[in-house]
DNA sequence: ATTAGCACTCAGAGAGTATGAGTGCTAAAA
DNA sequence: TTTTAGCACTCATACTCTCTGAGTGCTAAT
């Protein structure tokens, strides 16, 4: 059987009828909405061959029709029209890269907030962590006799910093041979190349002043940990329970606590090759995501890395709106990090 | 009428059982509770006096009673033992308190997740906004021709960094020349003293460079702004779905949208003189708030400034572990900000 | 002062019924 | 061959009614 114009018009009604209201939608409806060229006996027929084509779906037998998550896949691949943004959606994602972007200071997580509160659904984000990140240079700054700053700044032009006091004093001149050690033995290494026998040649070359040399490496070795390791950050988990497939707290409830906290970012989708992925229902491979939609896009945040927002949702959500603001916001995001400049002092990326 | 010691025998078992159990206690539960000493009748001409003394609540005739905000009260003052933390719990906070400080890189806000773990409950975190932070000192570091870092530390021991790149080349003795410029006229100074006429003093000074300087000064702002901004967080909402008095969403969502996201640092109770404060149903000023009970602790971060942690439930929370918890979690965290080592880079209080 | 006994209350569960939106099928019309 | 009107059928939902049982307050006896 094949997908005739007609029908095709009549599935993307349903969906576009269900995605507002999520609530079944019955023949005489889409009569009505297809323009009442034809009466709701033929909307039935039609509708039966769609549904015996997989495309649509009966919760039951005397309710209406909704769509089946391969109906939202020709949906989103051939029928759904690109969403055009407003003005006042354009300038509102504007306005949330500006300000927020400088109000919040760590951009990359943050971006799963401006998501959420960009599309009213759940959102995460996730920062890929990066592969043999490596110091590219330490600086020592003296501030009193006994304390000192430590800045640290990786290849990829990351720069982190802490304060480190001490008990005793400490000369300027200590502080200049520790920065030559340091700069010299330490930098271009990778965590692995950080090595118990390289710490002992360290001892050996700087005597006394060792337990300063060390007191750095460990702040280094945390600094690139961190960088390594990948996060995920959830946002607006709260917006859920205003969507009305999830006002039951048992449809709700392992929706909330797979993406709750301390979620494990393995567990989250990201788009290989595309800069924006799709995933409808079943699609998603982990169960708890069986029965929702997943949007994901990337975006630049320079040194070749990317970032990963995304939102969550279910089947019906409007991918045709979330898709929009979300790619409009990935590129913003890009154009943010791509210019090297980046508005928070704690997070450089070039 | 007096409350003798056996009234408050009985209040203190109808308490801890509907602690326990979130369903109205009936007056032969508690004649069994409390060793069946006495007939189930005359339990209920018992607690016909507690409740007429405004200590118990009845929900409909034939139900049980309940314990009434003023009833908790009394509990919470006289009545409540102190729960002593098991060996397993302590280990549990310290683990938290070690491994999570490393791991988490803003302590302050991530506190929050500590307590929402370790409790069970929503919690939320508030960072005391400083006044009057100011700039004690400016340092510069050349990373290329056309890039260096600036690093700033603030009178309270804050010290963070960003990376500028420039569009045309720069000399080290130009940086050296914005450096002296810098820690002469913009340190000390509070961001109401930061004014335009100011500026217009350093660009006389500073001529060509002077692009740079408010490059930098615009950074300082960005830090001092972020220093004297409270902000919330809050985390483990989605544990307040577990709990049976907001299992329906018409009762869960007000306090949700409340607690959520974005919310506003000053709705937030603050202990005030004691360290430990529990906030009893309508005791709380805010609305949102009338049913449930809020538990919040304070701890030192140095400087004379105070950290502000909380937790969110039912009236009907254990008071008694959860103070118990927090206030050990509380001076855990005072300790280690108290000994002036911060275990993440980006935030270095004293 | 305490207790046994008893009538009374009332939320919640379960059963039965009505409603109506929506379907599939058939037979006639286009 | 396609479309349509008509009709019997389905089934989730809402509603009503009744029953049950935990729990109360009161009274009279201990």
């Amino acid at each position: 059987m094949d997908l005739t114009e007609r029908k095709r018009r009549i599935l993307r009604a349903i969906i576009e009828s269900y995605i507002q209201s999520a609530e079944p939608v019955g023949s005489k409806a889409i009569a009505q909405a297809i323009g009442m060229e034809v009466s709701s006996a033929t909307i039935r027929n039609e509708m039966a061959d769609l549904e015996s084509m997989g495309l649509l779906e009966k919760p039951h037998t005397s309710a209406g029709r909704i769509p089946s998550p391969k109906g939202y896949r020709l949906y989103v691949n051939e029928l759904m029209e690109e969403h055009k943004l407003s003005l006042q959606e354009t300038e509102r994602i504007n306005q949330a890269l500006r300000l927020k972007m400088q109000e919040l200071d760590r951009v990359l997580d943050q971006a799963g907030r401006v998501v959420s509160q960009l599309t009213n659904y759940p959102a995460f984000a996730l920062s890929s962590g990066m592969d043999r990140v490596t110091i590219r240079r330490f600086d020592l700054l003296m501030v009193e006799r006994n304390a000192f700053i430590i800045v640290v700044m990786t290849d990829s032009n990351i720069v982190r910093n802490r304060l480190i006091r001490l008990p005793s004093d400490l000369t300027e001149a200590q502080l200049q041979m520790l920065n030559t050690l340091l700069n010299t033995t330490f930098t271009g290494l990778t965590l692995e190349e950080i090595t118990p026998e390289l710490m002992r040649v360290a001892q050996h070359a700087a005597g006394d002043a060792y337990g300063l040399i060390s007191l750095v490496v460990s702040f280094a070795i945390e600094v690139l940990e961190s960088l390594e390791r990948r996060t995920v950050h959830t946002s607006g988990l709260a917006h859920l329970l205003e969507l009305p497939e999830y006002r039951s707290l048992d449809r709700a409830q392992p929706l909330l606590s797979y993406l709750s906290e301390d979620a494990d970012p393995a567990r989250f989708p990201v788009p290989k090759d595309d800069p924006m992925k799709i995933l409808i229902g079943p699609e998603n491979v982990a169960d708890a995501l069986k029965d929702t939609s997943v949007v994901v896009a990337s975006y630049d945040i320079g040194d070749g890395m990317r970032g990963v927002i995304g939102v969550v949702g279910p089947t019906r959500m409007d991918y045709a709106k979330i898709t929009a603001r979300l790619s409009y916001l990935a590129e913003g995001l890009s154009r943010l990090f791509g210019q090297g400049e980046l508005p928070d002092g704690r997070n450089d990326h070039k």
